[in-house]
DNA sequence: CGTCTTTGACCAGCGC
DNA sequence: GCGCTGGTCAAAGACG
């Protein structure tokens, strides 16, 4: 307990009412979009360490399909998004953004939803939804004792990002517990719950491959971590920092970070061609298994994106 | 033995 | 009002 004062733990994002994504190479599905006319992008990793000038980022120039249309059967579209692309890399991403303009805070998450384009609303709900009940209808059952307050979805901001990997479940230091498992609608693959295992913290984390490329994996992250990261207090050593210094140059991930937190004036978002990218809320270091921390993912999008 | 995953069921909100 | 869907719970099982 002592814990949380004396190293910040991206704690603040200050961003809250803005997506923001960030491609490890040049998003080809995104017409539009030019690494080299994008934005001074640093790495991720230098994004997390708060080396933006003022914290956040902009990311602009491609027209954010809001409704991103998805077979079910993916391919469909083929050529597009060359979801398989097992190929050299540079597997395009499909961002799957949506500004809603929902004026509730579930604006975000729901809104990139991959497999989904009909679904403008539900989204929204599922951030509400869980309104205070106060276990009238629950009682009758085991379940009954789990009065769900209001105030505690609406915890910190989300963030979500796709990224090219195997393995749906991304290390990222924490240890997280798995509480749910649904199967998605329109989508053959199943989306996780996880919770950080933590005490007292309600940081939790979704993940689910994309319909689309089930070579991508879209996590979700929601709410902000109370503690440190386990694995930097003990993994390497001192700096706190056990990014080990691997090459990872075989990451040709698309990785899509998208700050999907609540958008209480997702009215303020008017262009949709910009979003700002803000300092994830709890993203110290994912760690892609058998491939490597996604901090070095994404700077392959800086430094391999041709230059 | 402790931790984590699996799995079926329940609930709330929204659309029709 | 009903049905659908997403999110969550918790018991049971699996695993180390």
């Amino acid at each position: 307990m002592s814990g949380e004062s004396s190293e910040p733990y991206r704690h603040d994002f200050p961003f809250h009412d803005d997506l923001f994504s960030v491609f490890s190479q040049k998003p080809d599905g995104l017409q539009g979009f030019d690494p080299q006319t994008a934005p001074p992008f640093m790495s991720f990793g230098d994004y997390l360490h708060g080396s933006t000038t003022d914290g956040s980022l902009v990311v602009q120039g491609f027209d954010a399909p809001r409704s991103q249309p998805c077979d079910p059967v993916v391919g469909g579209d083929g050529g597009k998004n060359a979801a398989a692309g097992g190929g050299d890399g540079m597997t395009p991403v499909t961002p799957y953004f949506s500004a809603s303009s929902s004026s509730t805070e579930a604006a975000g998450d729901e809104d990139w939803r991959p497999c989904k384009v009909d679904q403008p609303k539900q989204e929204v709900q599922e951030e509400e939804k869980h309104a205070p009940q106060d276990g009238e209808g629950r009682d009758k059952t085991k379940k009954a004792n789990k009065p769900r307050k209001k105030g505690e979805r609406q915890r910190g901001p989300r963030f979500a990002f796709m990224t090219k990997s195997e393995v749906d479940h991304l290390e990222d230091g924490y240890r997280w517990r798995k509480y749910g498992q649904k199967a998605v609608k329109n989508s053959p693959y199943p989306r996780s719950y996880y919770r950080c295992t933590a005490q007292k913290c309600n940081v939790k984390k979704r993940v689910e491959r994309s319909c689309q490329d089930p070579t991508t994996v879209i996590t979700t992250y929601e709410g902000q971590h109370t503690h440190h990261s386990p694995a930097s207090l003990r993994g390497g050593g001192g700096g706190g920092h056990m990014l080990s210094p691997s090459p990872t140059t075989n990451l040709r991930r698309s990785l899509l970070l998208q700050q999907v937190s609540r958008s209480s004036s997702s009215a303020g978002y008017t262009n949709p061609n910009t979003y700002h990218a803000g300092l994830p809320p709890l993203l110290p270091q994912l760690h892609v298994p058998d491939h490597g921390l996604l901090q070095d993912i994404v700077p392959s999008f800086t430094h391999g994106s041709q230059r």
